[in-house]
DNA sequence: CACAGATTTCATCACTTGTTGAAAATTAGC
DNA sequence: GCTAATTTTCAACAAGTGATGAAATCTGTG
């Protein structure tokens, strides 16, 4: 709805009037559509209908419908050493809340749609996976724990990916209610601390 | 491998020999296939390929690749009332324990299969969050947490299943280690007390 | 053995997929 | 204004999809 063309005329060819970049257009589309239906199921031809283009706008400026899920989705639109600052910047036995809280509201501002994206194309593409693990594990919560001072890294790590990775399952994925629809503030007072037992507490 | 015919002869027609049911070998293929490949990736041709027949009898007995996928995967292959009776015969302290022991237990029997490819369906099949949802929610937690007598039943619910689900993600799906490859036992002494907390703690 | 019914394969249908090459229309440089 | 480069649409491809109807083959009953 939001790139569409809601023109149904013969629609001439060449060269568009100016402005509006079709590359930029297209990938808004893609985005939109990848989340929606995961790789297999978003087409090139819906894709390039939401951007109110032709279908092989995608090969021409994108060169394949795989480059430009690349492109549009796997390509993080943040840096995650920035995340992991913003994570350990304050009381190290309050970790647990603002990891809940800056997840929960990062990804509640878009909808969960990046999350979603990638989990729903999972299985299609054989990098969604690495992307996920390299991402969470590596990137990022391995980062904390190391910072942390305490003993087994990566368990506490993996345990912490699991809960996030479960609560935006549910939260934006699935949906389960309550938790889809509760404040951001309900989110962290119930997850916080548990992700705080992951981090800092005694896990056996 | 199970199921699959190594032959290439030009294969007669006609009714089988006798013995195998066509039906149930379908089905074991089936489902091998929607696991590794998800519903849209999942052929109707690759399933009858590993199954060793032709593609036709997937809709003489199924009638569609819908209906199959709901025989092979949609179908519960066990009763949630005995789960869950399972998982309240005991010490209510330790019911995040026997939550954590069952779930690993029964999942890791069959290498996570089911509940991968339920999750990896979660896309193209409309029906299949629907499904996670009452299974989760509906049949088993939210019977747990009303047999508890804490307040806020649902929410408490709902974290449970973000754990739980979140936990097979990581162990199943996207294989982030150690937890992936974990024993049972540090599986449930890590995440056992984070579900009893969600259960009958202190959740904000 | 004959014959009705069940089971299986084959050939093919209509449709969709990603991709490509050429033609048409527009813009930019001189 | 002429020309070359860029952008866009169109038409079509080969490959693959789920599904279907008929023919071929087997089984079971009489």
């Amino acid at each position: 709805m939001t790139t569409a063309s809601d023109q149904t005329e013969p629609k001439r060819r060449g060269r568009r009037a100016g402005g509006e970049d079709t590359k930029a257009v297209l990938l808004d589309a893609a985005r939109e559509v990848f989340i929606a239906r995961g790789y297999e199921g978003a087409t090139v031809r819906s894709i390039a209908a939401k951007a109110g283009v032709d279908a092989a706008m995608v090969n021409h400026w994108f060169g394949s419908k795989e480059n430009l899920f690349a492109q549009a989705v796997l390509k993080l639109p943040f840096d995650p050493t920035v995340l992991v600052a913003r994570l350990l910047d304050g009381p190290p036995e309050q970790t647990g809340d603002r990891i809940a809280r800056n997840f929960t509201t990062i990804w509640d501002a878009t909808g969960g749609g990046p999350f979603a994206a990638i989990v729903r194309s999972v299985t299609s593409h054989d990098g969604v996976a690495n992307v996920l693990r390299e991402f969470f594990l590596t990137s990022v919560f391995a980062k904390i724990t190391e910072g942390l001072d305490v003993d087994r890294v990566e368990l506490r790590a993996s345990l912490c990916a699991s809960q996030v990775i479960g609560m935006g399952m549910v939260r934006y994925v699935v949906k389960f209610e309550p938790l889809a629809s509760a404040d951001v503030d309900t989110v962290v007072a119930a997850v916080g601390p548990n992700l705080q037992r992951y981090l800092t507490g005694d896990i056996g």
